[in-house]
RNA sequence: GGGGGCAUAGCUCAGUUGGUUAGAGCGCACGCUUCACAUGCGUGAGGUCACAGGUUCGAGUCCUGUUGUCCCCACCA
């Protein structure tokens, strides 16, 4: 048999228990009518780059889960992919490309597309591998690509059917254009930011007068695009002026002042310049007043023909002009600071602009009632529910989705346009124009916004729209999880697709976590230099502390920081878990435990194996309800404290003893509560448990396959383990007694002990003893019999006394008991005092009551033992 | 302007439907070469649960308000 080193090395098994649950298909999904299914779609990491913490704590989360519903018994699906991520890798692949010097447009669109394909191959194929040093289970041979066959086909039907039924429309209206990426995006994709900029004030002189108005802006440019100044209908100042006309300066238009509600009288002067084309509150002032929409501006933002002498600057630059011509002709009123936020692109932090723009656009009213119904209705549970409210608040205040992009990587739009005017929405490429007859057909140039495939993914994923047997079996999905920012992106819109298209929820649980931040808890990102690489930290310390680490003391929701120490901290656990398993595995060297079923138990071991059964409650709870956190807290308590420091201690006469029996008897209850332990442990810490578990003699098939294990109520010993609590107390007052004494721990002292629990006690000895380090136990039935001087101290099992000898400062152990008598008195004044009022005994569970009744007699005659024990003393 | 989070030990955070003496890890103090582990063992110190009210027999937990702090959305040109 081999055999287990000392220390516990990660680097050592990692990678071949990796392999060997791939070579023995522990990941595959099967459909299994027998079972029932569970089916948890990993949000597919973007194909930009690598995985980062965040990554590995969303994972992780879902390995967990998929680990654990796999051992209870269902058929475990996690379906794994990754995203095309239209914009974000273009984005990427047009900058590697300028730094070669190549512009986008000379390549042109199929070559271009060639180099974005190799770029998924290199960065998808990086993913995959990190996911698979975390150690993901998830079913490799449902693999899936946002952009692959069967998910575009899925994307084509799904803009078919919105098309068909009128909720999707191509129209005219303003939208967020970045100029940079050269795209039009959605509201979700633009982040504002407070910048600090400027208001110039400009005087827009009156036709056939002396008189001027003044206008205030942030942005001089747009007053190209100019159509009218507004006024505030109420605002007396200016009410001489409405419906006169004024000269644009420096393009000469001849404007109309209107009025308009939307006009805030208290800010700026009052006067608003109106350029319906290049922003969204000028749109609407636009269409009430029907003013002309004059665009002024290039897609690459530089200033257009309309522009006149400006046209071909940047936007920057003719800004710059503008201003100077404007002081020039004596136009220029002031210029203020003025802090205002700016829309920023999400992908490439370039200023955006709105502008009046020719775009595809999902009708979401229609779409957005029915999901907001299915999560009042409980059809979706959000976790924790708290965020529910904030999918209500998007849901309910969502405009339409500009869908289309003027990008190359991503789905083609499925229209074509006819010559003669036909516009065609097909799934598959149609050949004849079913109006004309003609036969050329021009596809529309844009691509969808990368959300509207990754919407899809819950059942794209499994071969929607046909009726695959995955898709009759693994859909609706169990489980979501993903982060609070991915919200209004991604789970919303998958939920009012799964709706539209299946008729179904796409997940009954969202399970939300929060942000992996730095150790100051500042968000990791790439400009602050302060993320953390996950393969890092796996090389440093191995999978399993990253995992463990990336759950403990995490609450669903909740932002979290990684730390070193806290890494450390989960290897130490690990490690800790290694030497239990090389613990007792060495001492079973050469002898067949005993099978636990056959084990005459002992106290000690009914004290184990009932707190095995409330850990296998506590922790199958926590996890049912996600809370991984609690769960995994739990199984380190048990395991640390319960197992480690206490029950192995405790074997430890009956292992080096002589009786044969008992020695097998205790290596029957070891083996039998490591082996729960470590499948409780799997899910968390899969690669180590997998190692352990294969030294276990007798382990034909791994941990990933075992059984999880149940709450056996037979083996709750519910009693028996209370009582067994004594002998701990005994020995950790022992031990507290030594200390407060400064007697070393390794001087054994002689215990004396009034008891009822005789029994209990001796079968109990050599441990306590043991761990007491204690030369004999006595019992007696008053202190006295002692000697004159001793220490004494009230415990579950009695009065225990120990000598004084000559190692002790009588002051220092009447100075002890005072402490504890104050504490015992504290005790008996809040006890008595809830129990003299009558509406406690009245309206409290009687349990509560009876408790609170022992707890008080218990502590008055701690009261009466330690005064005598002080009188005694002096 | 709208919505939401957080405030508990020196630090980082847990705290289930209100019910024993509010917990953990790290840190700190003291003591341990105890034959699995110093990535360890033992013992301990440390908390008016932000503040003020309220509901209740009972509040860290529920309600109202205040303060501080963070996030999301909208937005004044």
């Amino acid at each position: 048999m081999k055999e287990m080193q000392t220390t516990y090395n990660p680097r050592d098994f990692e990678d071949r228990i990796y392999a060997g649950w791939i070579e023995h298909k522990d990941f595959h999904a099967r459909i299994d009518q027998k079972k029932v299914p569970f089916t948890i779609m990993m949000p597919p990491p973007n194909i930009t780059g690598q995985l980062h913490m965040g990554h590995a704590m969303d994972e992780t989360m879902q390995d967990t889960i998929a680990r654990f519903r796999r051992m209870q018994g269902y058929s475990v699906l996690w379906l794994p992919g990754t995203d095309h991520a239209s914009l974000a890798t273009e984005h990427k692949i047009v900058e590697k490309l300028r730094e070669e010097g190549i512009e986008k447009e000379s390549l042109g669109r199929e070559e271009f597309l060639r180099r974005a394909w190799e770029w998924k191959e290199t960065y998808g194929g990086k993913i995959i591998s990190q996911l698979k040093k975390l150690g993901c289970s998830c079913d490799w041979d449902r693999l899936a690509f946002t952009l692959d066959e069967k998910c575009s086909r899925a994307v084509r039907e799904a803009f078919f059917r919105l098309y068909r039924k009128g909720l999707i429309y191509r129209g005219s209206r303003i939208i967020n254009w970045c100029p940079d990426c050269g795209t039009a995006l959605s509201d979700e994709e633009v982040a504002y930011s407070e910048d600090a900029g400027f208001f110039w004030h400009f005087r827009y002189p009156v036709k056939d007068s002396d008189e001027f108005v003044t206008i205030a802006t942030t942005r001089p440019e747009t007053m190209l695009g100019d159509t009218a100044v507004a006024v505030n209908p109420a605002d007396k100042r200016y009410s001489a002026l409405i419906g006169k006309t004024l000269i644009l300066p420096l393009v000469g238009r001849e404007i109309p002042v209107v009025a308009d509600d939307y006009v805030d009288i208290e800010f700026g002067t009052g006067a608003v310049k109106i350029t319906p084309a290049h922003d969204p509150n000028d749109f609407e002032v636009g269409l009430r007043h029907n003013l002309p929409m004059i665009r002024v501006m290039n897609d690459d933002g530089t200033i257009n023909e309309e522009g006149g002498k400006f046209a071909g600057l940047d936007r920057y630059e003719a800004r710059k002009r503008i201003v100077a011509e404007m002081e020039a002709a004596g136009l220029l009123a002031k210029i203020e600071p003025h802090a205002h936020n700016v829309g920023h692109c999400h992908r490439c932090n370039a200023t955006i602009e709105p502008i009046v723009s020719k775009q595809w656009f999902v009708k979401m009213k229609p779409l957005s009632k029915p999901a907001i119904d299915a999560v009042v209705k409980n059809k979706t549970k959000f976790i924790p529910d708290r965020f529910a409210k904030i999918y209500f608040n998007w849901l309910e205040n969502i405009r339409d989705w500009c869908i289309s992009r003027q990008l190359w990587w991503g789905h083609r739009i499925p229209v074509w346009y006819c010559d003669c005017g036909e516009v065609i929405c097909s799934v598959d490429t149609p050949s004849v124009c079913p109006k004309c007859g003609g036969t050329h057909l021009v596809q529309d140039e844009d691509c969808l916004d990368t959300w509207f495939s990754s919407a899809l993914w819950p059942f794209s994923t499994l071969g929607w729209p046909e009726e695959t047997e995955d898709f009759k079996y693994f859909y609706p999905t169990d489980v979501l999880v993903t982060g609070y920012d991915i919200i209004p992106f991604w789970v919303m819109r998958m939920m009012f697709s799964g709706i539209e298209y299946t008729g179904k929820v796409p997940f009954r649980d969202v399970l939300i976590h929060g942000l992996v931040r730095d150790e100051q808890g500042r968000k990791m990102s790439k400009s602050l230099g302060n993320g953390i690489d996950p393969l890092e930290i796996i090389e440093k310390y191995g999978a399993d502390s990253l995992r463990l680490s990336l759950l403990t003391g995490v609450a669903p929701g909740n932002d979290t920081r990684f730390t070193d120490a806290k890494v450390e901290s989960s290897r130490n656990f690990i490690n800790k878990l290694w030497n239990a398993s090389r613990f007792v595995l060495m001492n079973a060297k050469g002898e067949k435990p005993m099978k636990f079923e056959e084990v005459k138990l002992q106290p000690a071991d009914r004290w184990i194996i009932s707190r095995l059964q409330s850990t296998i409650r506590e922790v199958t709870v926590s996890m049912q309800k996600y809370d991984l956190g609690i769960a995994a807290d739990k199984l380190t308590d048990f395991v640390w404290n319960d197992f480690c420091d206490w029950y192995i201690e405790l074997s430890k006469p009956a292992l080096y003893g002589e009786d044969p029996e008992r020695r097998r008897s205790a290596l029957g209850v070891l083996f039998f509560v490591l082996e729960n332990a470590l499948k409780l442990l799997h899910p968390f810490v899969p690669f180590v448990t997998e190692e352990i578990w294969s030294y276990l003699p007798g382990k034909r098939s791994g941990i990933i396959a075992a059984d999880y294990p149940r709450y056996n109520t037979k083996l709750a010993y519910k009693k028996e383990a209370k009582a067994f609590e004594g002998v701990i107390e005994l020995i950790k007052t022992v031990r507290a007694m030594k200390v407060a004494v400064e007697c070393p721990p390794s001087k054994k002292v002689h215990l004396f002990l009034v008891t009822d629990s005789k029994r209990l006690v001796t079968v109990n000895k050599n441990s306590i003893l043991r761990l007491a380090g204690a030369s004999e136990i006595d019992f007696i039935s008053a202190g006295a019999e002692a000697g004159e001087k001793t220490m004494s101290q009230v415990c579950e099992l009695g009065h225990l006394f120990v000598p004084l000898g000559e190692l002790v400062d009588l002051e220092e152990e009447k100075a002890r008991l005072e402490k504890e008598l104050d504490r015992v008195m504290g005790e008996i004044a809040r006890a008595g005092g809830k129990l003299a009022n009558n509406n406690f005994v009245a309206k409290a569970p009687k349990k509560v009551v009876d408790d609170e009744r022992a707890k008080l007699e218990k502590y008055i005659d701690m009261k009466a033992k330690l005064e005598k024990q002080l009188e005694e003393l002096s």
